[in-house]
DNA sequence: TGTACATCAGTGAACGCGCGTTCACTGATGTAC
DNA sequence: TGTACATCAGTGAACGCGCGTTCACTGATGTAC
């Protein structure tokens, strides 16, 4: 059954966009190759048509889930006030930070769900983890006053390290309190 | 081959002991009954005599690879001055950010080790990852000033994500600037 | 204290299952004429 | 444009392997007398 190139190149997209979406959500080694063929609508044989080997298909799929979003034409960051730009990483920081992020991993950010995993994980992999961080300490870095870099890489641990243990922990209070509290430590001193 | 009790609970201990230094330097997953086993000084078929599966040894090696250090006798947190409490602290976190414990996982804190991975464990792992949290918890409120829990709660978030970030990266540097930066951000505002 | 027997911690082979990967086959696509 | 054939993406069965778990057995420990 033979398809044709186009459907051939929409098949290799959505078999990364469900490998992306089942690893943030389960882990790498939870997830199987028949499990993300399924979710992409195809059968496991034809996965080795696509990928050389799972191992191969969880670098380029966390290449993919941490590739930056697209910018938006025209809007260059250095075109940005400073009131502007603190506007944007109050919102970012927000929206990292809030119930809706934490309890959908699958479309959320792959540092905090991959983090403690992708350290034991092969060199591909690994390279694709720390090019996204690398992207969003870029980001980061953009939206800080002076562009302070070690001040964009502690609000990042920080914002991670309270998503995974937010994600982590069985009491919704505590839970609910951990994400409030990094909300306050990372927007506080930036705001007005 | 039947042992002494005394032997019995030795073994126990030790297989606690491997496994919780297994889970912490490989993940849950990646860890096999018969490879705790054997770092045990045993073999793989007496595993159930001492445990009920897999996932009740997960749970009981975090639950003590989390479990406090004894405190020491006579020195209760209240006596201490403020002078002696944040010269604690400025320990702590430099010990907590150092290359040390970045590259020791197996004798490290277990919450960085194991983060992102606890979230989609069984109950009883999520309750012993839960519980251990609380106790970082309360040993750090007892070191900041007036008590601050959300600060505590911020503190910890900005522990963990640092580690796990500085674990994951392949990139030496940038994994030695994500520790140095983290130390600046946790360490500066309490110190002096 | 010494002896006979019951208990049971540890051993190692075996079982079942699931997973990554391979492969012969199918049939639609792409191409040469 | 139409036709014949080569290509090759996808299918589904099968393979090998490793892992969690079980079990019959062993022999030292613990206990009853």
């Amino acid at each position: 059954m033979r398809v044709t190139r186009e459907q051939f190149q929409e098949n290799r997209r959505r078999i990364l966009e469900a490998a992306g979406r089942l690893f943030r959500e389960k882990g790498f080694s939870a997830v199987t190759v028949a499990e993300v063929m399924e979710a992409a609508g195809l059968t496991h044989g034809g996965f080795y048509g696509h990928f050389a080997s799972k191992e191969d298909l969880a670098a380029q799929a966390l290449g993919q889930a941490l590739a930056p979003a697209p910018r938006e034409p025209g809007t260059a960051p250095d075109e940005k006030s400073r009131d502007e730009k603190s506007g944007d990483l109050a919102a970012f920081v927000a929206s990292y930070l809030s119930a809706a992020h934490r309890d959908r991993p699958g479309t959320g950010c792959a540092l905090a769900a991959l983090g403690s995993e992708a350290a034991r994980q092969p060199a591909p992999v690994r390279r694709a983890f720390t090019e996204g961080l690398e992207a969003r300490l870029a980001r980061m870095q953009e939206a800080l006053p002076e562009g302070d870099r070690a001040a964009a890489l502690a609000a990042i641990s920080g914002l991670v390290g309270a998503l995974v243990l937010a994600r982590a922990v069985d009491d919704p209070a505590l839970s609910d309190e951990i994400l409030a509290a990094a909300r306050g430590a990372l927007g506080d001193p930036w705001r007005g």
